[in-house]
DNA sequence: TTGCTTTCCTGACAAAAGTCATATTCCTGC
DNA sequence: GCAGGAATATGACTTTTGTCAGGAAAGCAA
């Protein structure tokens, strides 16, 4: 299952440029090489549990992983999705307590992972970095406030179709702007985890989209047909 | 309305015992307490607007504030609740945005505002309240995520329930273990607004604790009668 | 292929919660 | 004290959403 494969070179990885390591220098991002782990995971594997200690950080370097809390009546809410780039454990390394939530693949993914101390020592030599950590953990929170007023004050209908742009500008791919695949498989029961509602509730919503033109089904992929439509259900900036 | 008041001394401070700065050097404090303004605020006033830039960090010497977004439906989603020794704006600053938030005075206030300049300084010279502040978003980021999920998979009277628990913790005063008082001013339509509903709903529900013996009102404040039940119910940690 | 499992879908129904209308109580200013 | 307004309370009704049950389709292993 989880294989060890050899290690990503950091100071050549494509999918840094776009992450928080971007300016981190030659120097370190060799350090990190030598002493992180790589290992590719195929779907349904987990990162890591809820409830467990942090021993490190992992980088994402190619699929895409789910971040959710398991809840009492057994079901799970995504909290967040990790894809190319992303880190996964800074939240519970930093804040020094445990994983407050688990990760799974969702996709077959490379992961990297970069032992506590080797990061933590990263943190103290660039304050740049850490600088740039700081600003990044205070952009989620705002985004999580923002989640917590969409959850309370619209409608799971508004919720999904926001669910849905958000998707296309995170994953859409090819096509023109008015038709943009939302390029990463999530089954029905996952959108359902993201939006926080019901699969079913889910299934029905999204089968009213498709008879209106909004979207349509591609495999197990969604192609967003009409975002405008979209976006005027989510009561976008309205 | 507001006025602005003499500075207090943040080296004499009480509140700051319990708060991040707790560890900072007195010279730092003695800083502080020159750079610093310290305003007296009425029920009602607004320390900052949503949308707004932030121009440094309030910290509250005395009283309750409701930091909160408004929807686009008119209604308000509070997102916490400050009180003495807590700090505002943090998260704007540190982030480099604008304030996502809004923050009202629930109950008359002195506030201490320390300007920007004055507080990036004194993180850059303090790297352990740097990292503590690290530490408290991080925590912060964790709570919001619990949120999230409670908003997701938990009713209304569930919600309900854990939030008087939560204020019981917070803000409880006098009586025995069985028996302690919520003293903190919060009118239904707050309290809806913290637990993400409409205020007849938590008129309701609070009406059927009342007739279940769990709580009691006390002029305009809630009496916890009986913890357990409201455990129970709130299906707390099961 | 075949059979098996998982996911997806649909319908019927029930429960939860929101909305609207209307009292009633509580404050506050005069 | 009283008037007026705000906050609280309650009832009736509607809408939204969840739950349960059953069936179709799709993926997967042998």
């Amino acid at each position: 299952m989880a294989k060890k494969i050899e290690n990503l070179a950091c100071e050549l990885c494509q999918s840094r440029k776009f992450s928080l390591f971007n300016e981190v220098s030659q120097e370190h991002l060799c350090q990190l090489t030598a002493d992180k782990n790589c290992v590719y995971h195929k779907k349904g594997q987990t990162l890591f549990y809820e409830g467990t200690r942090p021993l490190g950080l992992f980088c994402i370097n190619e699929g895409a992983v789910k971040v959710y809390k398991s809840t009492s009546n057994g079901k799970e809410q995504i909290i967040r999705l990790a894809k190319a780039g992303d880190f996964l454990g800074y939240r519970a390394l930093l804040g020094e307590e445990h994983y407050a939530a688990s990760a799974t693949i969702l996709e077959d993914a490379k992961v990297c992972f970069i032992p506590k101390e080797s990061f933590i020592h990263l943190l103290a030599v660039d304050s740049n970095l850490y600088r740039k950590l700081m600003k990044s953990v205070c952009h989620e929170l705002g985004l999580m406030e923002e989640k917590v007023t969409e959850l309370s004050q619209k409608t799971v209908r508004e919720r999904l179709a926001h669910t849905l742009l958000m998707l296309r500008e995170t994953y859409g791919i090819d096509g023109d702007d008015n038709s943009r695949k939302i390029d990463i498989a999530l089954s029905r029961e996952d959108l359902a985890s993201i939006v926080g509602t019901a699969t079913e509730t889910v299934i029905r919503l999204l089968s009213e989209f498709k008879s209106d033109g909004h979207i349509s089904f591609e495999g197990k992929k969604i192609r967003i047909l009409n975002p405008k439509a979209l976006a005027k259900i989510s009561d976008f900036y309205a």
